[in-house]
RNA sequence: GGUGCCAUAGCUCAGUUGGUAGAGCAACGGACUGAAAAUCCGUGUGUCCCUAGUUCGAUUCUUGGUGGCACCA
């Protein structure tokens, strides 16, 4: 009596932050019966509700959530232990439903999940902290000029101004004793279910009115307060997030609290440039106009119909 | 009402001894495989308020407007 095997989807909401990816995400879980999982770096943590726009008490009653406020800020979390932890949940979560969605603005965060990441080292924190500091000492050349020798074919076309990629390349040579470039293969990985990608959209002007009200909402239920409950920890990778430094810079005094509301906007704003940039590179991803939330559940109901295999 | 000052990029302003202009911020484009709401790279987008003169040539000088600011009445 066995029967065949049901395909599994992954119904991936990305698209600018601001945008009604929750709200969409919330319409395709009830629709379809099916969790969600957040794929946003920020919304992971506890305690900084407000300023992450985690979805709110009646959000969360009207779909099954994961991954919302599941860490603290002092943990280090990266895309590695998401695409670990977001496999293994999936997997249970398959056993008895056909169907998940995984909403966030975390770009990097959904191509762990739906493609996976190489087969790397991870960070070595001792080990970066000193190469910045050095990089930031004005050695820049000497990080340079190793990892030319370590590995001259990355050397070739990192973008050399990014610490960052310099740094997280030098590491990957040093602790794996290879080349990094030798260890990146790029290849997007097997999983057990399908993923189709959408995105609202939406008139620029009309995305960055929706920003600035936002934060004034954000102002208006207390982030202020909320901020200052983490600006002890404030040197935490999670708290480099918008929203929270503007603030943490008023509370030092070099700003107004009039400035850093409207710091946080211009930096909203060009973070959803930037997502706009990485989503809008994705071939796959598929946009659909946000006042019309229906267009994007018929394509969702078409997919996980359809017996394509991807 | 009179006098003076001002009018140049989305904003604040600089500048051109007459050869159609440039800074900051904003904005825009891009990169990005274990920090990713992070990190980094690139781009000037302009009836130089309008009008009539002078001039080979006016954003620049002159006339007359218009708008703004200040002071005097």
């Amino acid at each position: 009596m066995s029967h065949t095997k049901t395909i599994k989807n992954l119904i991936v909401v990305g698209g600018p932050t601001g945008s009604g990816k929750t709200d969409l995400a919330i319409k395709i879980a009830q629709k379809f019966g099916a969790p969600i999982l957040s794929a946003d770096s920020r919304q992971f943590y506890r305690g900084m509700a407000i300023g992450t726009a985690q979805p709110d008490p009646a959000q969360l009653a009207a779909a099954e959530h994961h991954f919302i406020a599941c860490r603290e800020v002092d943990d280090d979390y990266t895309c590695g232990d998401y695409e670990r932890d977001a496999l293994a949940l999936l997997d249970g979560i398959f056993t008895t439903r056909d169907t998940a969605v995984a909403v966030g603005g975390s770009g990097l965060y959904i191509n762990a999940l739906c493609e996976g990441m190489d087969d790397l080292p991870d960070a070595d924190p001792e080990l970066r902290a000193r190469m910045e500091e050095q990089w930031h000492a004005g050695g820049s050349g000497q990080i340079l000029a190793r990892l030319q020798q370590l590995d001259p074919e990355f050397y070739d076309k990192v973008d050399r101004a990014n610490p960052r990629r310099v740094i997280r390349a030098l590491e990957v040579c040093i602790k794996s004793g290879a080349p990094y470039s030798t260890l990146r293969n790029a290849a997007p990985k097997e999983r057990p279910f399908r993923t189709m990608k959408l995105a609202p959209d939406m008139p620029r002007e009309e995305l960055y009115g929706r920003i600035d009200r936002r934060v004034e909402g954000m102002m208006a239920a207390g982030l202020e307060a909320e901020a200052r409950a983490l600006y002890p920890r404030r040197a935490l990778n999670a708290l480099q997030t918008v929203g929270y430094r503007e603030l943490f810079d008023h509370f030092d005094g070099s700003t107004t609290l009039t400035e850093a509301v409207e710091s946080i906007k211009r930096n909203t704003r060009r973070y959803a440039k930037r997502q706009m940039t990485w989503f809008g590179r994705d071939p796959r991803m598929q946009w659909f106009a946000a006042d019309r939330p229906q267009d994007a559940l018929d394509a969702v109901e078409a997919f996980i119909l359809s017996e394509t295999k991807n």
